[in-house]
DNA sequence: TTGATATGCAACCATACAGTTGCATTTTAC
DNA sequence: GTAAAATGCAACTGTATGGTTGCATATCAA
């Protein structure tokens, strides 16, 4: 039981630093605003307004695809991505675990700075 | 001026990537949680209960540092590395920009699906 | 002072990652 | 039916990353 509910923890560990590996790229993060937007949207769209290669690009959906963040649909021609923000907002849990009880501290610390 | 905002959502783009990129980890998300008690450990300390060599540790130890998630200062012989919650509680601006309209929606499905 | 403890530095290795290029395949629209 | 558009697949490159080992150095305590 005990070991249950440890393994299920390193799960959900593993899973988390997933999330966030895939985040930790300028560009993925670029695209996850873009496709926050709620809408699904083609990879070439995508990567209009980009420097970067369509196959970069592709990359990219993939390894967001792979943390869940995105969803990819065949629709004829092209490839319709699509965001799901849920492993986003599970990010939340662990980030108020370990910020505990700092917010508040830190709220007071910021009125004091910011005038 | 139009150029001056830009660079600074820039920047803070390529500041939030490292600081995901520095918790996409599964080593460095546990020891941020160790840290997260908001008192200094040692090195050694934080390599105790890890199958990993205190180097490897080390390393993981600078990465968090890059971020400017921990911050280390000699005390006698040992380096003491202590948690700064800021970067972390950055992240959340972005979490909330990203996930947006569809927390409330989450939360109804939340609701719907637990019971 | 001497051994144990805590750390730092450097070299090395294997693998993953970001990105490109080239070519083939499927759809669409005229 | 043919050209343009959208994508997929594969191979290749350079660099970053996670990890180890070996050795040197500093500090503490008896």
């Amino acid at each position: 039981m005990l070991r249950k509910t440890n393994t299920r923890a390193v799960i959900r560990m593993r899973d988390r630093a997933h999330v966030f590996a895939a985040l930790g790229d300028e560009t993925r993060l670029a695209l996850v605003v873009k496709l926050s937007d709620g809408r699904p949207h083609s990879i070439s769209r995508l990567t209009r307004g980009t420097r970067l290669t369509r196959q970069a690009i592709t990359k990219h959906l993939r390894v967001l695809e792979g943390a869940g963040m995105v969803h990819s649909t065949r629709q004829g021609r092209e490839s319709l991505y699509e965001f799901n923000p849920q492993p986003i907002i599970g990010l939340k849990e662990y980030i108020d675990l370990v910020s505990g009880e700092w917010d508040r501290a830190l709220v007071r610390l910021k009125n004091l700075v910011e005038r």
